[in-house]
DNA sequence: CTGATATATTCTTATACAAGACCTAAAGAA
DNA sequence: TTCTTTAGGTCTTGTATAAGAATATATCAG
């Protein structure tokens, strides 16, 4: 028997919360079978449709997945799933543009003022800072800058070369899983040092893509900037 | 009691079905209050907390309203939730930047062969074009070139000049809802024509987004390329 | 190896009661 | 009288529970 002290909300709410705490603090890690229904109505003292009432509104926010006759399992955000949600170039027939690595450098240094008021760091806290060059078909799409909080990624220096894909790296490796990012997009002008990167004259149009992503509690957990050549490719993003 | 025929799909679901059959029919309007769950669990002779459950999954997929001790209503994407949604353009405190109408032309035309193909039109079939410079503060901002299919909308062409938000006058008048939109981004440079209507110099860079607006059947209703001068402005989007 | 069977899981349906919103009419004050 | 307040009733959705069905998987006999 846990404790659901809070008084005033709603059982399921209650146990919906107990749960989720559960899966946040890292006891539950992405993968593991949940108790099942009557296991978790008996550990909290309410009826299976209660428990099972708590267990639709975690999948319902995507923390779990659930099967009939199997159980119920904390999400692990695969590859794929994460690959499909948070790449965003298409090709012009709309199938997934997978940019491969060019080069890659990490660095640790203090956060500038704008980084540790997103990161929710103090000032000149530390971060890493992960910048990298990619290409699709030898050709240069992409430069892009990862600002990390530092104490959230041990070691992560250590790590390069690192994955493709960095989402599942920071789920697997640290535990930190990306749910949510906010992004502003601009047509710019490329800079000398970015034409530079990417191979092409100063001034040509860029996208760029300015993103913030949030982990399951909400926290910012990464500051990326991305500067796409659009010219073969383009971004793809779905409002609903 | 109405046709609930479709055997082998759960109580519930056909009832959802049903319900969600009068929404698109029209014979429910948006704003109109829906059957009390007691009410419809009469009318398809099922229990109030199979109806109930009908109606969640409504709520979920954001076509209807619940308000404990009120009743359900028929979603109205009001004016506000609209702009919030489909308005991606942010000033650079994230505050909502609205464009307010420059110029407006609207022409009947033929299709072309890509326009016939995203709306799902015979070659050649008629639709409007709906194309506008906006601005923010007098300076201009954004230009916009909509095609929706001409059976869909009759006397638009009339209704010039159109209101600053379409969506909702597609939603008001032609009881066309949109609730999806996807969309391509690219930075380019300004063409000749795109340059004179934005009043830039050629080959600056610009944001276009060409976008496919959903209804709520899945029908494209609407495809529209916006081109923004994104130096003070940026576009937001939230991936989750 | 195959197929029946047992078991554990989620899913479906139903019922009862609680809580919120709203209307109406009675009571009271100006 | 006229207006305001209040109490009650009624209609609505929200919460909690229970029992049986459907699905997946392991077990065991043949």
């Amino acid at each position: 028997m846990s404790s659901l002290s809070e008084q005033a909300l709603p059982l399921y709410q209650r146990v919906h919360d107990a749960v989720m705490a559960r899966i946040v603090s890292g006891d539950l890690t992405p993968g593991a079978m949940l108790p099942s229904e009557f296991d978790l109505a008996a550990q909290y003292s309410v009826s299976q449709g209660t428990a099972r009432k708590a267990l639709n509104k975690l999948e319902q926010s995507g923390l779990v997945d659930r099967h009939q006759g199997k159980g119920t399992f904390v999400a692990t955000t695969t590859p794929e799933t994460s690959l499909f949600h948070f790449f965003r170039l298409r090709h012009q027939d709309e199938s997934q543009a997978i940019p491969q690595p060019f080069s890659e450098t990490i660095r640790r240094r203090a956060a500038n003022a704008k980084e540790a008021q997103v990161l929710g760091l103090e000032a000149r806290g530390a971060v890493f800072e992960i910048a990298r060059v990619r290409c699709i078909k030898k050709t240069k799409v992409c430069y892009e800058t990862s600002v990390l909080n530092a104490d959230l990624f041990p070691g992560l220096k250590e790590r390069s070369p690192l994955p493709n894909a960095l989402y599942p790296l920071y789920q697997r490796s640290y535990g930190v899983t990306i749910v949510r990012a906010d992004e502003q997009l601009r047509a710019i002008e490329a800079t000398s040092s970015i034409a530079n990167m990417l191979a092409v004259s100063e001034g040509t149009p860029v996208l760029e893509v300015e993103r913030r992503a949030f982990d399951i509690v909400g926290r910012v957990v990464e500051l990326r900037f991305s500067f796409y050549l659009t010219s073969q490719l383009h971004y793809s993003v779905s409002l609903r």
